[in-house]
DNA sequence: TGTATCCAGTAA
DNA sequence: TACTGGATACAG
């Protein structure tokens, strides 16, 4: 071992006059938005005066003059720098907006470790980049009363509406005349003297204001009068940021509701609204079971209302296909003196924008949107609700891979505020934290006015075939997606006036095109993922098929490439269900696709407006029968519906997924909640082969608590989540050797970092072992609990190898198969 | 992530 | 020897 001191005396750095460069100078550490991790992944070393953690800047990146954007995570003087040659470090500018609190930097430390991303790329994910690019933004010139005190500052990632400083026009900043206020007020003729009584006696909220609009509210004729007070000094003008955006449907929407109907709690309500309103001005997790229809929605509008009473504001998380205009129109219609500000994928830049500034400016104190309004800059934050939290729609699929609803429980706790989280089938997390202690556990477990839950009818469809053989002499082998039972139930609801929601968890017209003959089998597959073609029709007679993973696409072929034969489309998808409706209820029942029922899926809701006007639609009664995928199983309340199908339950689960019984028990006990809203009692059908699974029965019988006792059981036996930890990495390559080879180094890796008790399993071809030409291999890491997963994957990172990027990607607390 | 640089293969 | 594409290291 040398002694570091001898080679100390020998270098010239010490020696040199150099050595003292640095001293006295501010320094930022800033994390900039490219997938570099920096010296232990703080990022990289700027100059820069006056900046602050969470400040916004450009810094210049790489040996061309580019700049990349990048957040400050410290600042400090020479002792950042910590070795590095101050003479290579460049200077950093302060861009003034999207900048972020200190308590979202601290967020994003944690995600940065915990779900293995540098922490420049989750900062770049947690502001809009129409919040970046300032979208709508627009600089406006107002006047104020000079004798008005200064407003008090506001930080800068606040604006707007922010002041920008004086324009240096009028009165130059300077006070009004000594005579102002005086009896000296001449010089002014009669009438600007009277505009500027008037101007007295507006309240200090009334500014600034544009001089137009001023003149119109003092009743002058125009903006003569006013130009002349500022001329003499009686008013400045200012320049005032604002977003401009169209108005969204939520901004004008009137209070009617509001004032209709506050129900009174139930006794269960109130224990949860009392405990957990109780509970605010300090960070704890509650968990909010409620059999649908039980009113968690009134819970949180409650416990909302305290946080706003006790001056605090408040953040509502929902899945991405519940954010219906009837989920943020209850908050709305509350909160509309508050202000509410909307966030989700189908807003607009400038819209968006004008939310997220709506919300940090203070105007809007309420927020609802969907997973990454976690991060909305709300200051003050006083309570977190995560609705539907077992929904898997919040876990983001691309790096940073987080959970939305561990990252808003994480923020909770950095904020010191309450975090509720709500569902009528938790996921098995939450109930292993509720039985744990970990969660305060509260209940609703009847629905609001004494409404009965829906009788659920389990229907084995191996009968079901046989029994229509019986009835209309047809071959058995032929694909009906609808059995007797469900036909009746439809004919007789539809009949009565009733309206039916029908699930199929599928898109397409079919799961894809087959050989008849069971000898040659060939089907039809994606030349570029491992996956069959799904079949859609757009109208005409032939259809085509697409690979819902590459959305590569051709038309149908019509014969077996290998023997000739005609081939058949196999499995069931809306589109089919759709045709198969129309053909039986077309001329009885007058059920005609896109007039008297529709189509929800992906490829039939392009955007949010589609799907806003047909449940609109479905809710005025114009239309009887609603057919989708999962965007039709959660949150929609409408009391017609009496009758909810499932068209075939086990879609979900044939999938090679520990958690398939899981989200089979949640999706059919949510579609099942869609019925019996009203006055009457719901009918549930549910299709399936396999009428015994524990998954189904449990939902049939709305007992949520035990088939999590259930399935929790058999996950501790097999040591899955949420009895141990779980990440994923995936390593993909065109080349298969390739990503075998880094596979495998991984695997290395890893192996040397797990701790006891740590298992690291793979590398094994992914289910889906080829998509879009790229052969994906997965390693899972399964540790006993968070501490040493994260201990794990830190090791590996820190050794190079687990840097999210192309090529790999990790994937903690996996919700799905990559 | 973007890009400057390096290197091997190849065309002239 | 000059050019080119692909791999690679690196950015403060």
């Amino acid at each position: 071992m040398s002694d570091p001191s001898l080679f100390a005396h020998e270098g010239s750095a010490d020696d040199s006059p150099d050595a003292a460069l640095g001293e006295g100078e501010v320094y930022a550490r800033v994390a900039v938005e490219r997938a570099i991790e920096g010296e232990a992944g703080e990022g990289l070393l700027y100059r820069g005066e006056g900046l602050r953690v969470g400040d916004r800047v450009e810094a210049p990146l790489g040996r061309g003059n580019k700049t990349a954007g990048g957040i400050v995570v410290a600042v400090g003087g020479a002792e950042l720098l910590a070795g590095f040659d101050p003479r290579r470090v460049k200077a950093a500018a302060g861009t003034g907006r999207g900048s972020l609190r200190p308590a979202l930097v601290e967020l994003a430390r944690w995600i940065s470790s915990y779900y293995v991303t540098p922490l420049g790329t989750v900062l770049a994910t947690m502001t809009p980049a129409a919040v970046k690019a300032g979208t709508g933004r627009r600089t406006r010139v107002c006047v104020e009363p000079t004798e008005l005190p200064a407003p008090a500052p506001r930080r800068p990632g606040d604006e707007p509406p922010a002041r920008a400083g004086g324009t240096g026009g009028g009165g130059h900043g300077s006070g009004p005349p000594a005579c102002a206020g005086g009896s000296l007020e001449g010089g002014l003729t009669p009438s600007v003297r009277a505009a500027l009584e008037k101007i007295r006696a507006l309240p200090a909220s009334a500014f600034p204001v544009e001089a137009r609009e001023l003149a119109r509210l003092v009743e002058a004729p125009n903006a003569g009068p006013i130009n002349k007070l500022v001329a003499a000094g009686y008013l400045r003008e200012v320049e005032v940021r604002t977003v401009r955006a169209p108005e969204a449907f939520w901004e004008s929407r009137r209070v009617e509701a509001a004032q209709s109907r506050v129900v009174e709690p139930t006794v269960a309500q109130s224990a949860a609204i009392g405990g957990i309103g109780g509970s605010l001005g300090s960070f704890g997790v509650h968990l909010l079971r409620g059999v649908t229809g039980s009113g968690k929605t009134e819970v949180y509008l409650r416990v909302i209302e305290r946080a706003l009473e006790a001056g605090r504001t408040a953040l509502v998380l929902v899945p991405e296909i519940s954010l219906t205009p009837q989920t943020a129109g209850r908050f709305i219609d509350r909160f509309a003196d508050h202000g509410v500000a909307v966030l989700h994928s189908g807003l607009t830049a400038s819209t968006r924008h004008k939310q997220w500034a709506a919300a940090a400016s203070g105007d809007a104190r309420v927020v609802v949107g969907v997973r990454s309004a976690v991060f909305a800059p709300l200051p003050g934050l006083g309570v977190i609700i995560v609705d539907e939290e077992h929904d898997s729609s919040y876990k983001q699929d691309q790096a940073p891979r987080y959970h939305g609803r561990d990252v808003a429980i994480k923020r909770s706790q950095i904020e010191g505020c309450p975090v509720v989280l709500g569902s009528a089938t938790p996921s098995l997390e939450s109930w292993h934290n509720a039985w744990k202690g970990r969660y305060r556990l509260w209940e609703l477990p009847e629905r609001v006015g004494g409404g009965a839950m829906p009788r659920v009818q389990i229907v084995d469809l191996g009968a079901e075939r046989r029994l229509r053989r019986s009835l209309d002499g047809r071959d058995p082998h032929v694909l009906d997606a609808i059995g007797p039972t469900l036909e009746r139930a439809i004919d007789t609801t539809v009949r009565a006036g009733g309206q039916v929601i029908l699930l199929q968890n599928r898109r397409g017209y079919a799961g894809y095109v087959a050989c008849p003959d069971s000898t040659c089998g060939w089907r039809l597959e994606c030349t570029e993922c491992d996956a069959t073609m799904v079949v859609h029709r757009a109208g005409a007679r032939r259809g085509y098929v697409r690979c819902h993973h590459c959305l590569a696409q051709q038309l149908r072929p019509e014969v077996c490439p290998a023997c000739g034969k005609r081939l058949i489309d196999l499995s069931v998808g809306t589109q089919r269900v759709e045709e198969e409706l129309e053909r039986r209820f077309g001329t009885t029942l007058g059920l005609i696709a896109g007039e008297t029922m529709a189509r929800v899926d992906s490829d039939t809701m392009g955007n949010a407006r589609a799907y806003f006007d047909v449940l609109e639609r479905f809710g005025r009664g114009e239309l009887r029968l609603l057919l989708g995928t999962q965007m039709i199983a959660k949150g929609l309340d409408y009391p017609g519906v009496r009758l909810v199908g499932v068209i075939n339950a086990d879609t979900a689960l044939g999938l090679a997924d520990f958690r398939a019984g899981e989200r089979t028990f949640q999706l059919v006990s949510q579609v099942a909640g869609r019925a019996g809203r009203g006055a009457e009692t719901g009918v549930v059908i549910v299709q399936t082969f396999a009428p015994e699974e524990p998954a189904l029965t449990r939902a049939a019988s709305h007992d949520a608590v035990g088939f999590a006792r259930m399935e929790l059981e058999t996950r501790v036996r097999a040591g899955l989540p949420p009895a141990t930890r779980m990440a994923r990495v995936v390593v993909r390559d065109e080349d298969l050797d390739k990503a075998t080879d880094l596979a495998e180094r991984i695997v290395v890796a890893l192996k040397q970092s797990a701790g006891e008790g740590v298992w690291v399993d793979g590398p094994w071809p992914c289910a889906i072992a080829r998509v879009a030409g790229r052969h994906r291999i997965g390693i899972d890491v399964v540790a006993p609990d968070a501490g040493r997963l994260r201990t794990t994957l830190t090791a590996a990172r820190a050794a190079g190898l687990l840097t999210s990027d192309r090529q790999v990607a990790v994937d903690v607390d996996p919700v799905a198969l990559l």
